[in-house]
RNA sequence: UCCCCGGUAGCUCAGUCGGUAGAGCAGUUGGCUGUUAACCAAUUGGUCGGGGGUUCGAGUCCCUCCCGGGGAGCCA
């Protein structure tokens, strides 16, 4: 809807005089997203940045994109109307301020436009150095100029549709009572069983304190003991779903695992939702539940870039989400699982054998051959799985769910959580974990346990499925993997 | 961390048997009255990833280090 006060009036000829009566009226600028929805006739200032620019004798056309949305605002300079010595600083990556009235447009491409009268630059932009060309760049070129890829087209969509993303995520739990949490970033819980972790210290690491036999002394460090970077907020989240139901924690969580692959990064976010009085089955109906929600509403919010997407990055994004969406996932104990893939008759590089995690070669031919679509592996055998997993009755497995999806792999992994004190204890010695230090997390099994289940999703993996992007380390805005921390 | 592939102009790449550096795009200049990755013409542009070695001679062969990509493990 157009509003009146956001309008500038043509009569107001000088861009000074724009400035100062949007600065009074104390309004936000029009962003190009808005302005594609106000009528033709309206006059208007727009800002942005220009991505591209196309001259014919008489006539300049000018592509201006301010990030609001993936297309931009052609704008059209008529000969004579802005003077040579402007004109000439407004080139690819400059940034301007436009000012004119829209118009319909007699080309196709565009149906509206934007006629120009006034051009006021901001900073230009030197032509023979700006990185971003026209044309095509490669990922890993773009990759390592992070500070202007936001600029591009790919970056631009995929950072629109992380925004959406991350809004949805908040909605679909708020709506359903979720209580959202921040777990601690800072841990002194070590061995939390997933891989390695950063050290945080205030010693100095070139002469760090030392007692008699010459180790550390921790005791002088800034806890008193060696503190950690957050692997998961997990064990946390129980604490507080034992006290609000249901609960979900959103923040950024670090592994210090030397992983060189496009799947891995050592700074990510994830959303670990914890639930009490959920039991395996609802965890999976909430989580497939979950995944449906998001996919849905970035398809209905962010049509435009996951457009872009499947024409220049993967042709199948648009077609998978929308069955995603509509379908059931597939479902499937690991132990029938396990009789599949020996059914299958492939020859495996890892061996199928009960007992033997799943390999990546296992999860993709589960999802992208016998279900090709998402589908939940759960009871799993209990020994290649963490000692917070509920013990089935059988004694030989938990109740542990993967959602494996097609072409991404594991984007979720959950459990029903042991509730049982004893249980708990003799899987936490069997796993030769010092008991102690899970003081807290055991006193949640003797003072009103219940049972309940959680779940984590990384975020980039989601988003590595939604955009079809292959490297992880183009969905998240600066990357951190081994040897890398630019920006 | 392991295995494989790559690093040549700002970008994407070619470079034969070891003989002294090329193209497209971008940039620049000019042309074109409505372009859409505009188009047409001309033109500038190089420490061939770093170091070492073999050779009369190395972008090319060897060693080594760095960086990037793919696969694996770990996982989200």
């Amino acid at each position: 809807m157009p509003r009146a006060d956001y309008i500038v009036p043509e009569s107001w000829l000088t861009f000074q005089t724009n400035l100062r009566y949007l600065a009074c009226m104390n309004q936000e600028v029009i962003t190009v997203k808005h302005a594609f929805t106000l009528p033709v006739g309206t006059p208007v200032v727009l800002r942005g940045w220009v991505r591209s620019r196309r001259d014919s004798k008489g006539i300049t056309f000018i592509e201006l994109n301010d990030g609001s949305r993936f297309k931009s605002m052609q704008l059209v300079v008529d000969n004579g109307v802005i003077a040579d010595e402007i004109l000439k600083q407004v080139t690819t990556g400059s940034s301007i301020a436009a000012t004119g009235a829209l118009v319909e447009s007699p080309a196709k491409g565009q149906a509206v436009e934007l006629k120009v009268s006034q051009i006021h630059v901001y900073g230009t932009a030197d032509a023979a150095s700006y990185p971003l060309q026209k044309k095509g760049h490669t990922l890993e070129f773009l990759r390592e100029i992070s500070h202007l890829r936001v600029r591009s087209n790919t970056f631009g969509a995929a950072f629109r549709v992380r925004n959406a993303l991350t809004h949805s995520i908040h909605s679909f739990f708020q709506e359903r009572d979720f209580i959202y949490v921040q777990t601690p970033i800072i841990t002194t819980s070590d061995c939390e069983g997933a891989g390695q972790m950063f050290n945080v210290t205030s010693l100095n690491v070139n002469q760090p304190p030392r007692t008699p036999d010459g180790t550390v002394d921790w005791p002088q460090d800034f806890f008193g003991r060696p503190a950690y970077l957050t692997v998961s907020g997990q064990l946390e989240g129980e604490i507080f779903a034992l006290a609000f139901s249901k609960v979900y924690t959103f923040g950024p969580t670090f592994r210090a695992e030397n992983s060189n692959t496009p799947r891995h990064l050592a700074e990510f976010w994830m959303i670990e939702p914890e639930m009490a009085f959920y039991e395996l089955e609802d965890n999976m109906r909430l989580a497939e539940e979950f995944l449906k929600y998001i996919i849905r509403y970035v398809l209905d919010h962010c049509r435009e870039d996951l457009e872009f997407f499947n024409e220049r990055i993967e042709k199948t994004v648009l077609s998978t989400l929308e069955h995603v969406a509509e379908s059931n996932f597939g479902h499937i104990t690991y132990t029938d699982a396990i009789g599949e893939l020996k059914k299958a008759g492939k020859a495996w590089e890892f061996p199928v054998e009960w007992g033997n995690d799943l390999q990546t070669e296992h999860e993709r031919f589960l999802s992208e051959e016998i279900f090709k679509k998402p589908v939940i592996v759960s009871d799993y055998p209990k020994d290649i799985k963490p000692f917070y997993m509920r013990v089935n009755e059988d004694d030989r497995t938990v109740r542990a769910m993967d959602v494996l999806v097609p072409r991404v792999g594991e984007i979720i992994g959950g459990s029903q959580r042991e509730d049982r004190h004893d249980v708990l204890l003799q899987r936490l010695r069997a796993s030769g974990l010092d008991e102690k230090a899970y003081w807290w997390y055991l006193d949640l099994r003797k003072f009103g346990s219940v049972p309940h289940s959680g779940f984590g999703l990384g975020l980039e993996r989601i988003m590595m499925y939604l955009t079809g992007l292959k490297n992880i380390r183009d969905v998240i805005p600066f990357p951190r993997t081994p040897g890398n921390a630019d920006f």
